[in-house]
DNA sequence: ATTACAATTGAACAATTGATTGAATGTTAA
DNA sequence: TTAACATTCAATCAATTGTTCAATTGTAAT
């Protein structure tokens, strides 16, 4: 499963010298953390929810009829959030209400959608 | 007076006042952009590369030495990143230099970094 | 206990993705 | 022109993902 390196540099060390190309201080658990997020956020009906999220707690079937998709869907979706810890959750009787973890979370979505609408 | 519309509600009304859950202003087309960028960003693989883009531009074989991975997996890659429109390029000679394509991108992945850091 | 509601789970399946390989393209210099 | 380098492309295959449905769990009220 390891990625064979190439041998041959393609390219010559005059031409490109080193340089300060060294991440600092991100380790591979962080990649890894930081692409997982990206990667829940990276579905359009995952990214409707977590948006909703940012403004406003919600219960699972609220979301749901909202959204006008199905429950068990919407479950899905959430567990994987809930996984990658991008939301939280507080029950309150019958009803389990969901939020945006952080902050972080919150402005990762801004800062996404305000990409994507200026465009 | 107030007409009625049948939501089907899994939840009483008493229990969920409908609130302010529309997202206002935002497309189906910039949802799906945004999905579309946090799902380029949520790989490991790319996110060292655009990682290390945010830092300097780059060439090809540059990425491909630093990351010590072969030529053609990191040209997927960043033929991907420039569909997306996460990075941008620019030709000197043989060389093709990558770089980000804006600051909303450095920010998004500077952001998730620092989150994914701080866990 | 039974019923009803709220939410989660597991399994099956289709669809999508990422890695790999080798061939092809573009660029410069001899 | 040929050669060498730099990069991209196309096709295949395995792995991952998202959806769906039915079954299950948890909670509150009767």
């Amino acid at each position: 499963m390891v990625p064979e390196q190439d041998m041959s540099p393609t390219c010559s060390e005059k031409d490109h010298p080193p340089g300060n190309t060294q991440a600092p201080n991100i380790s591979a658990e962080a990649y890894a953390q930081a692409a997982a997020i990206f990667r829940a956020l990276g579905d359009v009906n995952r990214l409707r929810i977590v948006t909703m999220l940012g403004r406003q707690e919600m219960c699972v079937s609220e979301i749901t009829s909202v959204l006008n998709d199905n429950i068990s869907a919407v479950s899905q979706r959430l567990k994987l959030l809930r996984f990658e810890r991008i939301v939280r959750t507080r029950r309150e009787g019958k009803h389990i209400y969901y939020r945006l973890a952080d902050a972080h979370i919150k402005a990762l979505i801004d800062n996404a959608l305000e990409h994507a609408t200026e465009i």
